[in-house]
DNA sequence: ATTGAATGTGCGCAGTGTCAACATGGGGAT
DNA sequence: ATCCCCATGTTGACACTGCGCACATTCAAT
């Protein structure tokens, strides 16, 4: 009964594990924070956790739901990091320039979570949108545009993220530092520029380049992609 | 010796086949094209081949060098997409205009890959860059910035839908449309803008917003980072 | 204490990547 | 034309994965 897990939250303790779900998942994000989405593979989450590999389907329908599951995870550490680059920085006593340099700092956190979790960053987005967290489900009131002129949205919770940079821009209009115009879909662009930029540096040759080249590139491009808001 | 190219499908004349590696690899673009990445399984390609499965071993190391076989076509239909869409439109008197045409043409060639082959782009961008074509390997030049200040490179041939880009930039600063100081990374910050967008609109829930909006958004995306630049 | 629903176990099936040993036959040296 | 080499294919097997089925164990409500 010498089982390596000892204490903390999944205690083990005996036949029925208590903690199952949420050890698997930990299971999991463990790996796929080394090899991204394909190193998640549900009997060896089961077989770290040390419970038959079957054991998993009382908590997971299929492989999927914990790929699924992971991506949670990884979407919640993705706005805590982007939260951390926000409080890190001193405000500006200027209101708009607070307000630019939140939405800098979003973006900035954004790009700094793909750098630091890269295997994570991968599995959340991969495969197509099929049972996953992310933006929400309300569609449909995306579609129509709604009376203030932007993509409505943060559905749950679970998109904080994206509501990080979202509220970011509603000041700068609020503020008068961006004309309402062109407050419609501001949100999306910026969010793909900093996607843009993360997956790039990470999954292309521009990978090999040094850290300050890449460090530049990031400037640069969060800089153009607030300009040419 | 006069027949050996006839069937570009598969010849099959006997116990050889002729020409199985470039067989194989366009079974695996037919499944990836459906099924993304994921659906390119050598097993599978080999019987839809008509040939035993470890035949492919004779053309291919392992499984991924037939992914990178597979990348490689996207790659290339990538480009073709983008000089399709550069021959497209009527070009413009003024020259400035034209390259900026041209520029804003090869960004919308490349989403509307990304759209019209949802399954060879998301093959393209998988996994590491370990044993890719793509941008190249001297990334060493890369590293120190070369005298002309941008990125160089066009490597083999590889990125040619890179290199679409970054030459209509070097135009439009030719021309004095884009201060040759803003010159450094146009070519990376314009092809992750392009990059997110794809990405974006495919493989979130914003893929289930309406064809229109994305139109919209994308057209968007691409104004905000040529203003920006 | 009884019992039913959770939860966990073993076993098996289909399918995959990959390797080793063997078969075939096309093409160059003779 | 002949012969032999070795690139190209084939069969068989191993390890591993996702997943379903039948059975075991436990917790909780009766």
């Amino acid at each position: 009964m010498a089982s390596e897990q000892a204490a903390g939250t999944s205690g083990r303790r005996g036949y029925h594990h208590g903690d199952l779900r949420n050890a698997l998942t930990e299971a999991a994000v463990e790996r796929a924070r080394a090899g991204g989405p394909q190193a998640i593979v549900l009997r060896e989450a089961a077989r770290a956790t040390g419970v038959s590999s079957t054991a998993a389907y009382r908590h997971f329908a299929n492989h999927h739901e914990l790929v699924v599951a992971v991506k949670d995870r990884g979407l919640a550490m993705l706005a805590a990091t982007m939260r951390d680059e926000l409080a890190g920085g001193e405000p500006c006593s200027d209101p708009g320039d607070e307000a630019l340099r939140r939405l800098r700092a979003a973006g900035l956190g954004y790009v700094r979570f793909a750098f630091a979790e890269p295997g994570l960053f991968r599995t959340i987005f991969h495969g197509g949108t099929e049972g996953d967290p992310m933006i929400g489900r309300r569609q449909a009131a995306l579609a129509a545009g709604d009376g203030e002129g932007h993509l409505p949205g943060t559905p749950d919770e679970s998109e904080e993220s994206y509501s990080l940079m979202s509220r970011a821009l509603d000041e700068l209009v609020a503020l008068g530092r961006l004309p309402a115009e062109r407050r419609k879909y501001s949100d999306v662009v910026m969010w793909s520029a900093v996607h843009g930029l993360s997956v790039l540096l990470l999954d292309t040759e521009l990978a090999h380049l040094p850290d300050e080249i890449k460090a530049d590139i990031v400037r640069r491009g969060i800089d153009v992609a607030l300009n040419g808001l």
